[in-house]
DNA sequence: CGCTTTGTTGAACGGGTTCAATTCGCGTGG
DNA sequence: CCACGCGAATTGAACCCGTTCAACAAAGCG
């Protein structure tokens, strides 16, 4: 696969332009590149040292378990995407990690990403951003969760789902593949999977957005926008972006 | 005020011990510390280039407004955290910090914090780690919100601004100042302030613990940390320290 | 001492859960 | 090719946790 190919990098261009050099570079992170079956965990939570990734193909859930059984996913991860990066600082993982389908992952290189960062501030600055564009993609969730009800927190998850997808190449105009099953659905968005499929007819009745058979599909995305009071600029790269 | 007394500086100790050639460095980080009254915004979502601080003195908010009004609070910062640090990295800051009280601020200066990044691996490491521990708190409450019920969240948020009190000296070993209202309390914990009043009436019932004229009082601290499965370990020291 | 903010309590309502049953899609083996 | 099995989707009904509305008490503050 060509460097300009992958995820990743199409993520970074987003940021800034990529000189040569700094696609030679990022093209070191891709040297151990290997595929991980859907269903057993990358990295569970409590391991030591666990290692970080950047996923370049396939859909991966980073999720906690609480006693009593209840499981929440923190994030869904797109291709593109790093994988336990924070693992890097911290000593033990405070989460564990999940292939949804196959997935194809490079090993994140210590050596590598600290070269990546010392070649200057063009790219250093661009690899943080993508990194802390996740952050903000959880804090999102988190006001989700706490301030809005179960349609609205749905259609805005299928719409910033869709507008990470858009950014590497993986979302059509007004739909996208979604390999999540309503299960992963409630799981992400706090709710029962009963609650969810009920939420997704009353979203498909209304004329908002179909998901059937693994393609979401937004039937009147100016509508669901303001519903989900969605904030189409937080993930816009021209207003952040170096020229 | 020492060096060494400040919150931010003990927070850092935890990790590392530091040497005084590093908490000289440290120290220019208190070059421009001032106050900032309660209730007027430090920072308003979509401000360009705001800034960042270290918080020296108070406690802060940083929260969303949603169409509609309802508020969530994502994070309830305390002495030693930092404020906005990543509208470092981006332009426009993405939720509104608030000063709960009045508080005493040290504005972020770039220069000053990369020096301290480039004095080598260990003040920067205990600084990312510091700056990650946010991250991981904030994934925190977004299980707390999404798989937690009112009783078991309060218990855990109050565990948990326990746990990080601690850390900064701020807090005894079973009790601690607090100065959220119980409005404060339900924005952060996507309750209403009606149910975080019966909430707190009824851990008060149960004997697990008190909330009253601004002090928190565990009187049952074990059972505490049964019902809230507040996890010890994930604020603990020893398990990351460097040696 | 009045005024505003914060805390407290009751009663009715409703969004979402839980339990349970049924259907659909699909791979697997007879 | 069909029967079987199993996970995912779907739907109904009863229940309950937390909200909303409303009223009032208490506490801080000029």
């Amino acid at each position: 696969m060509g460097t300009k190919d992958r995820p990743f990098v199409k993520k970074l261009a987003g940021y800034i332009d990529l000189s040569d050099e700094e696609l030679s570079i990022i093209d070191r992170f891709f040297e151990h590149t290997r595929p991980f079956p859907a269903g057993s965990d990358l990295i569970h939570e409590g391991q030591r040292s666990p290692g970080a990734f950047i996923l370049d193909d396939g859909w991966v859930s980073s999720y906690k378990v609480l006693r009593g059984g209840g499981r929440q996913i923190v994030n869904i991860l797109i291709p593109g995407d790093f994988l336990g990066l924070r693992t890097v600082l911290y000593r033990t993982a405070d989460h564990s990690i999940e292939p949804i389908t196959q997935i194809s992952a490079s090993t994140l290189d210590k050596q590598n990403l600290l070269h990546a960062l010392e070649t200057g501030p063009r790219l250093a600055t661009a690899i943080l951003w993508a990194a802390s564009a996740d952050e903000a993609m959880v804090v999102e969730r988190l006001v989700s969760l706490g301030r809005r009800d179960a349609v609205e927190r749905t259609a805005h998850f299928m719409l910033e789902l869709w507008a990470r997808l858009r950014r590497v190449g993986m979302a059509d105009p007004l739909s996208f593949a979604c390999p999540l099953s309503q299960y992963h659905l409630a799981d992400a968005l706090g709710l029962s999977a009963v609650h969810i499929n009920r939420v997704l007819r009353q979203l498909r009745e209304d004329g908002l957005l179909t998901f059937r058979k693994g393609i979401v599909t937004f039937d009147d995305f100016e509508h669901l926008v303001r519903i989900a009071d969605f904030n189409i600029g937080y993930l816009d790269y021209d207003s952040i972006r170096v020229h």
